[in-house]
DNA sequence: ATTTACAATTTGTACATACATCCAAAAATC
DNA sequence: GATTTTTGGATGTATGTACAAATTGTAAAT
């Protein structure tokens, strides 16, 4: 029962090509006919075809006539889309997490959008900012230098205020709103340093990254492990980096770390990256591991099992944690759920040969 | 310089919003003093305001008035979006090739989608279809199963008529016509046997995938090598496998692997991955490598390296690979050029500990 | 101070007419 | 038979008028 003439026409229209079976591209009724059809003026017929034009059901040719465009384009609906922004993607652990969000994103028929970081901010700004233009219907970030003030504050509110689904993962922003899905970092720092002490270790250092969520609540499970066992100076034996420096650490702290490595009988590292470097500078310094000093890492990455002395380390994830990601989007985009509830892997302990065992006393 | 004075309002609205610097949700001019404005009749300023409408410049209230709408959005058009379709992308030398792409559409402020078709025909239509129906301006494949039939010929067609540009990478169909970057197969192929034969070796035997052009053309190298040094039962020392099956290979074909690595003294592998897993087996088996037997593989993906008997292989150029897609597509872009060139990379050998070298006699 | 009624303004719908422009098929020409 | 011209019919542009429906401000009534 519509109220006004060109809406019926525009209706009538639309079941007038179901009912005829017209196949795309062929012809339409003339407006001339319309008008003897419907017993209204010419001008209220354009109106309805200009409606129905817009809604890409027919298309009109000047000279020629109106003909009916393909219907599959208003049955299937543009397939969504959802940007994934990480800091890396080729490297590391970060393929497999990719791999497990692109895996549950693509059997719901979403169509993935990639961009990475290089844990640089003003990369993240581009990256959000190309993705929103883009109409994304949602976003999975990695948050690049999560412990560092933040530029891109005004973008994530904008975000939140145009209600586009937003899930992080590894860490989040202190300041933000949105849910997450990481691996409990810091019992991971925990688990690690409680192993050594098991294993009879008393004078254990850390390297950690300064500019990283992540870094921080590592170093908080180590500093926790640590007094947990009485020991106060654990904090003096902590060596930062930022990850951008990462490999330069080797070059420019070598001092430093030649002497921790000296005084130390095990070091925690604050991942596998960083660890299979260590191993390389011990190697290239003739200390050996785990004779001379014991490595533990965190991540259990490809590289931890591939290196020349298998690490010891910490399990994340990987393809699952990217799985629980996707998935938590897209509950996020069926329902937005403002009480968003984070979720949490619990970390497991893998053993390898990293670490020496000293005898119990 | 409009012909049509509708036209020339739409445009002269446009600049007046410009010129006053008119913020969202201001007034814009009344259609009574457009009409006094421009000395047109009333239906005319409002064609001209639908114009406006539907372009997102302003919005029009009944009863109220018209608005300015968000001008953001019309200024910063949408950004393009190319679909890159790939077998696999976490593993291997993918994620290289992909962060390669990434990196050149990225710094031509192109956004990336990416969907992996896991080398199955089935799954690379799908792709195809879900890029093509999301409006994509230009599509990087790697084809899959590229050696055997495939049933997406139309898709491919359809995508030629509709003038979307797309390079392959790797491979290309035999029966396509679009410009593919890829290394030279054949000539890696080649240059590993020749190798061999350089380093004294007679009896070489091959492992090859079947359903894959690649694999194609580096057993053409292959037996192109094993011909130019007069050995001509070659053909009879070939193991091929589809690469779905490559990990069951070392189980279902264990018997014929093994008589092939005690009548050999050296196997070419159709990539590091199968040379790699190789190598694994002759460990499992007690086989010596390279004393019992040589292996050579190509690909120099990163495991070559981090395997306990270092891989002498042939070199991808994995990231310029990528690298160059992008830009070949851009250029296709920019320019559709149907006097495609392909671009071929040629292999470089790189040598290893995997291979053994005998006396000269 | 609040409510109510009304008027003015503004955009939306509908009809009528005239001419412009383009397409395609029919007709005329070569 | 092939090419050019004509012509009918289709959509596009432009103007004019009339009324409908929604918003907003004003003024009167409560």
């Amino acid at each position: 029962m519509e109220e006004y003439k060109y809406l019926a026409i525009v209706e009538w229209g639309k079941n007038y090509i179901a009912k005829e079976h017209l196949q795309p591209n062929d012809r339409f009724l003339s407006e001339k006919e319309l008008c003897t059809i419907h017993g209204v003026s010419r001008q209220t017929v354009r109106q309805a075809l200009k409606c129905l034009e817009n809604e890409n059901v027919i298309s009109r040719v000047r000279g020629s006539g109106t003909y009916v465009k393909n219907v599959a384009v208003q049955q299937s609906e543009q397939p969504k889309r959802v940007g994934v922004i990480s800091t890396y993607f080729s490297d590391y652990i970060f393929p497999q997490i990719v791999t497990g969000i692109e895996r549950v994103l693509n059997d719901a028929g979403i169509v993935m959008q990639l961009s990475t970081t290089h844990n640089q901010v003003y990369e993240e700004a581009q990256a959000l900012r190309t993705m929103i233009a883009n109409g994304v219907q949602g976003l999975i970030v990695e948050p690049s230098k999560s412990a560092l003030p933040n530029p891109n504050m005004q973008l994530y509110r904008e975000i939140k205020e145009q209600h586009i689904p937003l899930v992080f993962f590894n860490a989040k922003y202190p300041w933000s709103d949105f849910p997450y899905v990481a691996m409990d970092d810091e019992a991971a720092g925990e688990i690690v340093t409680n192993y050594l002490f098991d294993c009879g270790h008393q004078r254990i250092s850390g390297i950690f990254a300064l500019d990283d969520i992540q870094g921080h609540k590592r170093y908080g499970g180590f500093m926790k492990s640590c007094i947990a066992h009485n020991i106060r100076t654990a904090e003096k034996d902590v060596l930062w980096f930022a990850t951008a420096e990462k490999s330069y650490i080797f070059k420019y702290a070598r001092t430093k770390l030649l002497e921790m490595l000296v005084n130390s009988t095990a070091i925690v590292c604050y991942n596998d990256e960083l660890a299979v470097n260590l191993l390389r500078f011990c190697r290239e310094n003739d200390i050996k591991v785990p004779d001379d000093v014991s490595v533990v890492g965190i991540d259990d990455s490809k590289f931890s099992t591939l290196c020349d002395v298998p690490l010891t380390t910490v399990h994340h994830p990987h393809k699952v944690l990217g799985e629980r990601v996707a998935r938590k989007l897209i509950e996020q985009m069926s329902a937005p759920d403002d009480a968003h509830e984070d979720v949490i892997f619990h970390p497991e302990l893998i053993v390898r040969e990293s670490v020496r065992t000293f005898e119990k006393r």
